[in-house]
DNA sequence: TCTTAAGTAATAATAACTCTTAAATAAGTT
DNA sequence: AACTTATTTAAGAGTTATTATTACTTAAGA
């Protein structure tokens, strides 16, 4: 899902053009483990692109989106992350650093078609967050809290 | 839970003032039932309460955030919506007009202390969304292409 | 009632994101 | 390989939900 070739083949099967912008931000995204930002992978494209705008990385990581490859993960400090992952499965959050880590539980699968079974109509997509502090924050925490 | 009364105990059992404006708001969107947004709230508060202001609104809702009466919940057009329903459950929401309701699933309870028990972790929160085109939207866009 | 730390209203500031537009280009056609 | 044109890009202006600032007001304990 990640060569060039096999996204330059997805944009064009849509309509798209396969321009060298869109298959750079989509290759960095799509192989992120971490939700980026829109900022962070401007800042990753730029080291290979610096002519690119922001602007063009918003609406390349949209197309995306709409194309299915993509999910955006709205928060409420307003700023987007974006899950190259679009099938069920849990994001562990941090409350603190905004850190997200995919969690891909066996459980998850049979509780979804349960919920699906009980909802009586298909869902379009799905998100399920699970928040905490991640290990990391909550050693900071504890320091600060000792100093 | 949204009487006057516990609304006011609960801010100063936190260490904070129970002023008009913030028993208002909080009556307003505890009670609610459709994961209002800010805007939506402010509006409603203004009719009882006309010299209110927006920050006070946004405060107010962090506040509520914050003692745990209030999830905020946020989204790629950044507007928050605010959900007073804080145990877990799946916000059903339609990716159209934004609008959400809440299903409570009894499959849930047991899907959740089994995912936690395989985390290793106690999670500080969580959110389940499940996307769809909710019926009115699904007629509209089906009266759109015809026309 | 008095005192004052905490809260409010008004408004300016912020920042992520979107819109606009002129210049550039992907990709089909010759 | 050059030609054509609808699509795309870069740059910068614009938008808007939310946050910060500040002078005035008030809840609530003494």
């Amino acid at each position: 899902m990640e060569s060039k070739e096999r996204i330059m083949e997805e944009f064009r099967r849509k309509g798209f053009r396969a321009t060298p912008q869109r298959i750079v931000i989509a290759q960095i995204v799509l192989k992120s483990k971490d939700h980026p930002t829109a900022e962070q992978i401007y800042q990753a494209v730029k080291k290979k692109y610096p002519t690119l705008s922001p602007a063009t990385v918003y609406q390349t990581l949209h197309l995306l989106t709409e194309i299915g490859l993509l999910q955006e993960l709205g928060f409420s400090d307003r700023v987007s992350r974006y899950d190259p992952n679009a099938s069920p499965h849990i994001n562990i959050i941090c409350r603190n650093c905004g850190k997200i880590q995919d969690y891909q539980a066996e459980s998850i699968k049979g509780l979804w078609s349960q919920i699906i079974m009980e909802l009586g109509f298909k869902p379009i997509g799905q998100r399920l967050d699970i928040y905490r502090h991640c290990d990391q924050c909550q050693a900071n925490m504890h320091n600060n809290q000792v100093l």
